[in-house]
Order: C-alpha cells, then sequence, then structure tokens
DNA sequence: CTAGAAGTGGACACGATGTCCACTTCTAGG
DNA sequence: CCTAGAAGTGGACATCGTGTCCACTTCTAG
C-alpha cells in the first residue's frame, strides 16, 4: 500500500508535469523543473519515473484507456459490429482527435524507438491485427505495424505545424488508407 | 574551394565515423569519439558538421542519390513507365533495400523530427506524391506522409528487431499496401 | 617569400542526467 | 499513546556530452 505523502506527492508531480508540458513543450522541460515546479526533491521525483517519458505516459493513461474501452466494447463502427474497414477508419478517426487533443503530451511520451514499447502500442497492435485478421488479409504481421505508422506522433505532427495539413484531411487520408487495404 | 589540409581532415573524419556508426550504433557514437578517432580536434570536427544526424546524412548522401537517379530516369517499375501502384511498390521495395543495407547510419541520420527535414524526405515526398496524381486520387498531400511514414527508420528497425519479421515480408505488405490504395 | 585568410585543436563553461545517502515522516503493532 | 523500523524524501555530487571560443598553425595567392 502508498503512504499518504507518496500519493500527496505523486499528484504534484503529474500535475506540474501537466503545466510544463503545456507550457513549454515537452521536449523543453527537464526533470529538474518538474521537481521544482512540484515542490520535490530530485530524488523523489526519479523514484517514481524515471525519465519523461514515463510521466507523459502516466499522463496519457487515462485517455488512452477510454478509447481502448470504446474500442473493446462500445458502439459500432468503433467497437464490434461493423465491417472491419469500417472499424478502422473509426480507430484512424479517434487516435486523429487524441493526437489533436494531446499532441504536447504524445510528442513527449512516445516518439522514437520508446513509442514502441507502451503498452498502448501494444494494445493498438492487437486492435488492428484482429481487425485483419477479420478481413481474411493474409500474412497480417508485417502489415499491422505498417498501419500504425502514420500515428506515429512525429509524423502527425509535421504534417499539421511542417505541412499546414487540417486533421479533417489528414482523417480523410486514413480513411482513403483503411478502405484501400481492408475494403 | 576547399583547402588541401580541410579535405583530408573532413575524408578523415567520414572514415571514422563510418566505422564507429557500424561498430556500436550510431546512437552511441559521440562526437568526441569521432573526434579522437579521426585523430582530429574538436573544433575541426564541428565546423563542418554540427551533429551526429549531418555526418550520417552525408555518409548516406551517396546511396540515395543512386536511387533518386533511379526514380527519375531509370528502367521501369522504378522508372517511368510503369502504372503508379507498380512504381510505389517498386519504390518500397528499393527502400526496403536502402534500410537493410544502411539500417545502423539510417538510424542514426533520420531519427525522429529530424526525418522530415533531410532533402532526402523532400525528394521521396514529391516523387510519390506525383504517383498519386499520375493515379489521379483525390487531395494527395494528406496521403503521402501517410504512405511514407511506414518507412521510417523507427518501425523498419521495430518490426526486424523487435518482431522478427522478414525484409521480404515487410515489402510484401508494403505492396499491398501500394495496390490497395493505387491499384 | 610573405601576408593574411582559412583551418585547427583542445581548454572551457554549461546544462542535464542519474545516484547516493543522511535525514524525516509515516504507520502498524504492542 | 508510543515506538521501532520501514518507507519515503531531498538535495549534493559525480559524470558525461555538448557546443563555443580563441590563440596558434598551415595553406595558398600574389
Amino acid at each position: 500500500m502508498e503512504r499518504a505523502d507518496a500519493a500527496r506527492n505523486r499528484a504534484r508531480i503529474l500535475d506540474a508535469a501537466a503545466d510544463l508540458f503545456a507550457a513549454k513543450g515537452a521536449p523543453n522541460v527537464t526533470m529538474d523543473d518538474i521537481a521544482k515546479a512540484a515542490g520535490v526533491g530530485r530524488g523523489t521525483l526519479y523514484r517514481r519515473y524515471p525519465d519523461r517519458a514515463s510521466i507523459a505516459v502516466a499522463l496519457l493513461d487515462e485517455h488512452e484507456r477510454v478509447l481502448q474501452e470504446k474500442l473493446l466494447r462500445g458502439e459500432p463502427p468503433l467497437g464490434p459490429g461493423a465491417a472491419p474497414a469500417e472499424r478502422l477508419a473509426a480507430f484512424y478517426a479517434a487516435m486523429v482527435d487524441l493526437l489533436e487533443a494531446h499532441a504536447h503530451l504524445v510528442l513527449g511520451a512516445e516518439t522514437g524507438r520508446s513509442r514502441f514499447e507502451t503498452g498502448a502500442y501494444g494494445f493498438w497492435r492487437a486492435h488492428v491485427r484482429s481487425l485483419l485478421v477479420a478481413a481474411s488479409v493474409p500474412a497480417p504481421d508485417a502489415l499491422v505495424d505498417v498501419l500504425l505508422a502514420p500515428l506515429a506522433p512525429e509524423v502527425y505532427s509535421y504534417q499539421r505545424t511542417g505541412k499546414g495539413l487540417s486533421s479533417a484531411g489528414i482523417t480523410a487520408a486514413l480513411r482513403r488508407l483503411a478502405e484501400g487495404v481492408l475494403g
């Protein structure tokens, strides 16, 4: 069980980190910043969160769980019941919303290699793989990561910020992808 | 024009960097390592290459140029003449070969955000975009980056190393993608 | 041969990381 | 209520990589 002061400090850390990430962008926030803003020592911070990514993951956790729940037990087309291509398109749309809402967090958490090591990626992977299997696509394993690649935060942020594309335009492109491969 | 000693040092730096990248993996090589191995001072190194990525780009440059040439003026299906879907599949296959041959370099050079800022990405982007236009795909702009996303070094290396997929399997998945979207 | 431009190298200051440990604060059990 | 010791805390410290700066050396054009 968790001690009372420990719980209080965890809440402080998460709050402070959320503010800082939003204010300065995750990559520009140091562990020291977070510790100071939370009114906590370095040691305390490192005890629970060995790096920035793990904090961002913790902050993201709740939002991702909501989507995961919808995928498993929600209404179609996100949940079970619709055709695989339709479900994939709906999943893409939901992920775009998530990226749009939490861009700064996601950019801090799931950038580069570490993206694949989060539990969330494993979940998305299993979901999309099951859609491929349902659509009788041969050799789904390699295709799964290919279909998830456009959801990498760097890609999305490049499209939005670097290229000035709208989230609706990106969603439409992803729908086309879903229908092309599964439809 | 370039002074003789400068040219000699540039060659030394590139040689040393290639060896180190191959031996230890690009991310584990420090600027200092390279300077020492090249028998050159820090200042000299930084004068030309402000960071690891720029060295890797220089090393990659030649290989990428060969492929670019083939895309512009080579035989079909890589070069002009074949159907867009076929050309895209051929491009994917060539990129997989390139990733396979120079994985360690590419991982050092074009990782994360910086991938989009290299000249090479601009070239691939223009090429794929022209294929989309040739196939009369509506709103190609958002789709371009989506189709290039699976070629991110992190994705490829995750598939190969993390998931144990074969390069042939990945190529097949990408062919399916090309045919689904353009075919 | 020489003047000055171009190039060199390593010392330096800085900033971030992660560890370590003496101290403080909790809480379970008597 | 009190106390023992486990759990948690905080900040000093050592380490490492980065990028800059500048006195010195080497090249080359005239």
